[in-house]
DNA sequence: TTTAAATGAGCGAACGCTCACTTACCTTTG
DNA sequence: CAAAGGTAAGTGAGCGTTCGCTCATTTAAA
């Protein structure tokens, strides 16, 4: 219940609007239980932010072969990303939140270490069969994997700057994939 | 000095280690000052925030033809951008903290109101002339400019989350335009 | 003498957090 | 097999501090 008011309120009302009694209140638990589970408030938001990373990194890696071709494995990342999305909206956007606060710092850290390995594989073994185009590895990300991300943000918003409605769907997902690849390949 | 101190709190402590008492010590006025120039604590940050919107937005159009070839005219506002960054790092950091904060929906309304106009003229004329494949506007924002935005995080962060460091050039720049170029093209 | 700008003390409310205490359940005992 | 004791979980009042904000007053220029 803690956890799970506590993503709501960060969500809704922004950290700032997040405070330790008002989530007791929330939660319908005295403010003293929360501090039988967390350290403080800071540690609180790092143990949510880690644990849901880490299970948004697992499951983007789900049923993920680093040996197949660059454009299926691309593909299915970003599917996977999107299908986590679509299951768990909430923890999604409380990752958006703290992402640029000062909590997240250490969270990326302690998720970074088993990243590499996978990730590096799998563009190494593209760049060998000639799928993708040998990048700097800050290139290769924003080019990769920045467009899908702020489909989610325009989707997360419910609207463009522009005041346009916009909900994601399959279509415009591929749509953006297909572009995507065509910038990568050689 | 209340603007400047401000921007700095904002960008070195996050939204949540920004506080008007604080403010005011740091700019070494007395907090009833403040409230001279401003309204209330959420005033000075839409202030701030839309100010320095509006600049950026402005100088990202600096010296910019909508009639310019579609190449052109996407290097142009890319490199304004940067140029922007360059001159005004404080400013941009502010905005990427506020950008995922619930302050930002009211200045982003404010924003939109003269952007929709000039933009719309460009990438119309780009797709008449065949020099840009007809997208939703969601699509080919997320595929034009989400990956510079990319780079200008790693770049503000200073690293990646990989841990490796970054900082910004003009040949990454360059490479990466190429790259989105590429993938806009019919 | 007038007026705008700035001040410092301090308000009530909310903050993060603690502690003495109760509750509920399990184990050990005579 | 009830009584006693132990343990982990949870509580509510409230602490010291800081929050956003105000107001009677002073300062300095017009």
């Amino acid at each position: 219940m803690i956890r799970q008011k506590a993503i709501e309120m960060v969500v809704k009302q922004g950290l700032d609007g997040f405070g330790v009694n008002r989530l007791a209140k929330a939660a319908g638990v005295s403010p003293a239980t929360i501090y039988i589970y967390y350290k403080d408030k800071e540690d609180l938001i790092f143990q949510l932010g880690t644990d849901i990373s880490k299970r948004m990194l697992a499951d983007s890696l789900q049923d993920f072969d680093p040996d197949a071709s660059f454009a299926e494995g691309l593909k299915k990342q970003w599917l996977n990303r999107m299908q986590f999305y679509l299951k768990h909206p909430l923890e999604v956007q409380f990752i958006e939140q703290i992402r640029y606060s000062n909590y997240y710092e250490e969270i990326q850290a302690e998720l970074s270490k088993g990243f590499r390995e996978v990730m590096g594989k799998f563009v190494h073994n593209a760049i060998e069969r000639k799928e993708l185009i040998p990048l700097p590895f800050e290139v290769y990300w924003s080019v990769a994997y920045a467009p899908m991300y702020q489909l989610i943000k325009f989707h997360n918003q419910g609207k463009t700057f522009t005041g346009r409605k916009f909900s994601l769907n399959d279509k415009t997902i591929l749509q953006t994939l297909q572009l995507v690849l065509k910038a990568l390949k050689p």
